[in-house]
DNA sequence: TACCCCCTTGACATTAGTGTCAGGGTCAAG
DNA sequence: CTTGACCCTGACACTAATGTCAAGGGGGTA
């Protein structure tokens, strides 16, 4: 599979998948002309990396935990690992925010019409206090090179 | 409280925190000096930026959805509930693929180590074959402007 | 009062990801 | 053989997030 159609199957463009490359992320094979080939398995890592980079993770990152990242190979994922399960969490944490915010605002779009249903009713929203806590992540100020 | 402390309490830096509010999306009250000051409610909203920006938001596109931001009003939420839940989406799937990706790593660390413990083990690696499904998120080519 | 630490705004620098273009090759269809 | 649609590399541009510095003010404490 070529880098056009390759790309349209995960969604990114051509250049992106030439700077995964770049970066060390990715290594396509290359056909007699000199074209890359993207065989399943590159797609399968292209379609991880396009996923950690839209969530946050610079290249670097992703390179550091590459080990972790191909098909095979169990070998020298532990130095990644921590980083993954730590960035895991800060996802977590999003994700449960996320979908708490998306929980109460639904609640607060039904109340809201059924206020407009009958606007006879008075009732008052109860106030249902989002979690007060301040998650913190480690400052990590800018990955020291 | 302060600019600094308030950084401390979120895992930013001061600089962040007043791009937050250069972009639009936090306008902490100023005490009579012209210091900036934030209340608990400024706190959990920067979190919640902190949280966005984190995870591969841009400002522009945490300031869309910024009614859904706030502790309160359930008022024109509704055009970025769509954004809100679609970027979920794109965070459900990574979600699901990394803790698929940890549990296996998990279970070759484990192989690992018994294949250590006792060398004479010949058993191969079973080939637990992660989803070769291509997840396609939209192509957003950059925000228009 | 002097000192220190915090604050403000504004400017400039850096980095990453990406778009886009130029100059040139591959290859299949007409 | 020409044409059109790909591909390659390399370069330049842009944007966003962030660091950092300069110039100056606020305010508590020795």
């Amino acid at each position: 599979m070529q880098i056009k159609e390759a790309a349209a199957h995960l969604g990114v463009s051509p250049r992106s998948l030439r700077h995964y490359e770049q970066a060390g992320l990715l290594t396509p094979t290359r056909d007699a002309n000199g074209y890359r080939h993207y065989g399943p398995a590159d797609l399968r890592r292209a379609g991880r990396i396009r996923d950690m980079i839209a969530t946050g993770f610079s290249t670097r990152e992703v390179l550091a935990m590459a080990p972790c990242l191909s098909d095979d190979g169990a070998g020298a994922c532990e130095a990644g690992l921590a980083d993954l399960e730590h960035k895991l969490s800060q996802i977590d944490r999003l994700i449960t925010d996320l979908q708490a915010r998306r929980r109460t605002t639904l609640e607060r779009i039904a109340q809201f019409r059924g206020t407009l249903s009958n606007a006879n009713n008075e009732r008052k929203d109860p106030g249902h206090d989002p979690d007060p806590r301040i998650a913190v992540p480690d400052r990590v100020p800018r990955r020291q090179r």
